[in-house]
DNA sequence: GTCTATAATCAGATAGAC
DNA sequence: GTCTATCTGATTATAGAC
């Protein structure tokens, strides 16, 4: 079962010279993350190992971890093949570069929700991190579907996932619920399965893309689809399908 | 892009002499695929066939179809790895017989909801559809786990896959809908946002059944959660989280 | 840091005996 | 129908020159 996913762990990392150590055991604040990336990538044009990331990202993101064949993403970075090896060493450590600086993203998107968003009432302030979720997977595919594609069996990868970051991400949305639940205006459902059934309902339509043109002809990359995805998650979330008299 | 998942249809199925082709390119009604099934299943012990079947549902479900190898399918099987070839020829093919006797299954939950439920109004019927989606969703998390796997990007597969399964599931989802909003009961909104916003809602807790457990300790296979996941789905799609005063 | 060339491994598929 | 043994091609990863 889990045996195969782990497959590629059976070999230790075996940390040998290499030149570089950018994924450090000591998980740096995603902050230090950011900017190591962010001045690797700006350096002169978009270095070698930033154009790797990308393109490893849209891989991860379309094919999945073992869909994915570094020997792809060289060539959609325009490098060649050993020296995606030669920056992230592993494939499995690639991956974790993506969904650490892809996350990194996310944390952006959403950190200080609390803070920032401490005047709005609980019932505004959830509309709006709907809403920001929404955008965020339509903008970001790639992460919700990483997220997807990883969460459904148990493995190194997806422990590592949870630990790092999705408790900090769903933190925001079950406390406002919470307060919502206290304040008395939103009913006492689970909040976990709330929360679920919102990521579902929220980002599937981004994950589905080619089913979505195949069975509607609907392109959900279009700004206006996905504003029409967010107005009708949020009315359906809140106040639900039936006209009320 | 496409390109890469093309592959492995590059070399053409080589239509050769073969003791048996199961599937023809003439797409049989479900009802004959599911009596050739059941025949070799229950012939003696559950059949090799019928094990190597059941073994690659689950592997594709888990890993999808790339991540999934075939010598682990024989393995899980008891069989030997040739012996799978035997049987399917391509991975290509066990993937679509997997499909057909999966979504049989789902066809099975679904055909005849428009004649079955007629007496129904429209309003109790959708309902009924949103609820028996959702237990299905939980009891066969590969059918849906597999459909998600497919429907991000543009594949051969996925084309026979809305051509053949996907047109018909959705149909009397959109219908009651369409009925419901010319009834006046339910909001105008999109159908198409509805319909992916409702199966990805219904369906993602049962595909992030590793995450839910890390995040919530959560056994999304409980009956209990199950029917908690479909009251919650079916008051929110319906009324939503406010409670009107 | 980036390349060419190559080693090592693994997966899908076939041949042919029983 | 099922097995053992094997081929072919593709993919991850490394060595070593520039």
């Amino acid at each position: 079962m889990t045996v195969q996913a782990n497959r590629r762990f059976v070999k230790p990392p075996s940390a040998t010279r290499h030149a570089r150590a950018r994924l450090t055991p000591s998980l740096p604040s995603f902050a230090t993350v950011a900017t190591a990336a962010r001045r690797t990538a700006s350096a002169d044009a978009p270095g070698a190992r930033a154009r790797i990331l990308t393109a490893a990202r849209a891989q991860f993101a379309e094919h999945g971890y073992e869909g994915t064949r570094t020997a792809e993403i060289a060539r959609q970075a325009g490098v060649t093949h050993p020296l995606v090896h030669y920056h992230f060493r592993t494939k499995d450590l690639l991956w974790r570069a993506v969904v650490e600086e892809a996350l990194g993203r996310l944390h952006a998107a959403f950190d200080g929700s609390a803070t920032e968003l401490r005047d709005v009432g609980s019932r505004e302030r959830l509309k709006i991190l709907v809403r920001r979720f929404v955008r965020f997977s339509a903008e970001h595919p790639d992460v919700t579907h990483l997220m997807i594609r990883e969460g459904a069996h148990d493995t190194p990868r997806l422990r590592w996932l949870v630990r790092r970051h999705v408790g900090a991400l769903i933190r925001p949305f079950e406390e406002t619920l919470a307060a919502g639940q206290r304040e008395g205006w939103a009913k006492p459902l689970p909040r976990a399965h709330l929360l679920f059934l919102c990521v579902g309902a929220a980002s599937y339509v981004f994950s589905a893309t080619a089913m979505l043109r195949l069975t509607h002809e609907l392109d959900v990359r279009a700004p206006a689809t996905i504003e029409a995805h967010a107005d009708t998650l949020v009315e359906i979330m809140f106040h639900g399908l039936v006209r009320e008299p």
